[in-house]
DNA sequence: ATATCGGCAATACTGCATATTCCATTGATA
DNA sequence: TATCAATGGAATATGCAGTATTGCCGATAT
């Protein structure tokens, strides 16, 4: 049945994505079109459309005559992440705090805002929190970043942040208050402009986090 | 007419690349698919295929239901990539530099002597080699950070270096004995070793070509 | 071990249906 | 008359199904 605007195609693009960042897509899955088909009602032509991009942003592999697969998993890959998320989301940040204005500072208070609470009640225990939890903290992230003047940077950052958080989700174990404690923090010196150490305590935020899922992954 | 393993695709995704990188498609284009299938030879859906592929890579803007158009080119967009390039690239340079090895110098001695012969070529007059020279221009810099050790910061500086290509390629005037002087600067700190100093010639390097990009540019 | 065969699945095309946008003509209003 | 809005048809994008061809891979035979 054909739907009105680009539906399909957008459709199932977010949620083969979505499926793939948050584990329901294993690493390593194959991805037979028939199957997909079924899973997702649509077309072959428009999956292979959908997969494309998916490939071409790195969440799944395309393998010459031989058909789709998520993308599979390593420490390495893992280790490459953090440590660009670390060049591009400081640099980004740095920019951020220079040039933000009073709009850029109300969003981020109240990202922040939104991820304290629902943080702590991850702490109190609520698991079924994951998904909203992760997502305040990609807006969190976001907004801190957001006023570096940059599209290109930003969308290179949202990539970079999706295929983190597959990692994230993959181990999907809590940090506890060590984490509520880095985001104030970071919150802290970017709304008293302090780039460097904003820019520091990200970096730190960001390492502590790669330890941790390192810690767990594997 | 059916074609053996995935040539279409992987055919016509090289040849609209190439086109609108070297302003065979100018920016703004609309991309009309009954216009694309007759001059590439593909089907609709492969060409969709195509399409959706540059598009997530930011060299084809998909708008909904209206089809794709070329990215538009914009003086901001230059700036920023080439910015862009200057966090990325450096980075990938510094890992280089510390961790290349004696194959990563031949490398990088053999694409430097390429791009010397081809440089001295154009800047005898010779008009005919612009593609070949962007080639080595291209490697060059490749093989420089080749061994920065990070897949992950590879493919994104081939994405990035391809978009700023473009704009090299729309201006298309050469800069002359400076940048052969550049390369040279750049080539001996990396083979002595001096991190420092070679990420700071490239960074010369890359802020001096956009200053004489922006100024041909519109 | 090597060679051959057959099934499964990917690639690619065509044709078709439907939805949307584009555009020029018409009609209405200031 | 000039300008703006409505409208209807042509052009185009989106999406699907069906089909042919090819390549991959495991099973069987030599």
């Amino acid at each position: 049945m054909t739907q009105s605007v680009n539906v399909v195609g957008s459709a199932t693009y977010q949620q083969i994505k979505r499926d793939i960042i948050f584990g329901e897509l294993a690493p390593a899955t194959r991805l037979k079109l028939d199957w997909l088909r079924e899973r997702y009602g649509a077309s072959v032509s428009t999956l292979r459309e959908t997969l494309s991009r998916l490939a071409s942003e790195g969440f799944v592999d395309a393998q010459d005559q031989r058909g789709f697969f998520v993308t599979p998993t390593s420490r390495d890959d893992l280790i490459e992440l953090a440590n660009l998320r670390i060049l591009i989301e400081c640099h980004a940040l740095r920019l951020s705090v220079e040039k933000g204005d009073t709009d850029w500072e109300g969003n981020v208070v109240s990202a922040y805002h939104k991820l304290n609470l629902t943080e702590k009640k991850v702490d109190a225990g609520d698991t079924s929190l994951k998904e909203d939890w992760k997502r305040y903290d990609w807006n969190f992230h976001l907004a801190l970043i957001e006023a570096c003047g940059s599209q290109n940077l930003l969308s290179l950052h949202s990539v970079l942040y999706d295929k983190y958080l597959r990692y994230q989700m993959l181990v999907l174990t809590y940090r506890g208050e060590q984490a509520i404690d880095e985001h104030r923090d970071i919150l802290d010196a970017a709304l008293s402009r302090d780039v460097d150490l904003a820019a520091e305590y990200l970096r730190t935020h960001i390492e502590l986090g790669l330890e941790h899922t390192l810690g767990v992954f594997d």
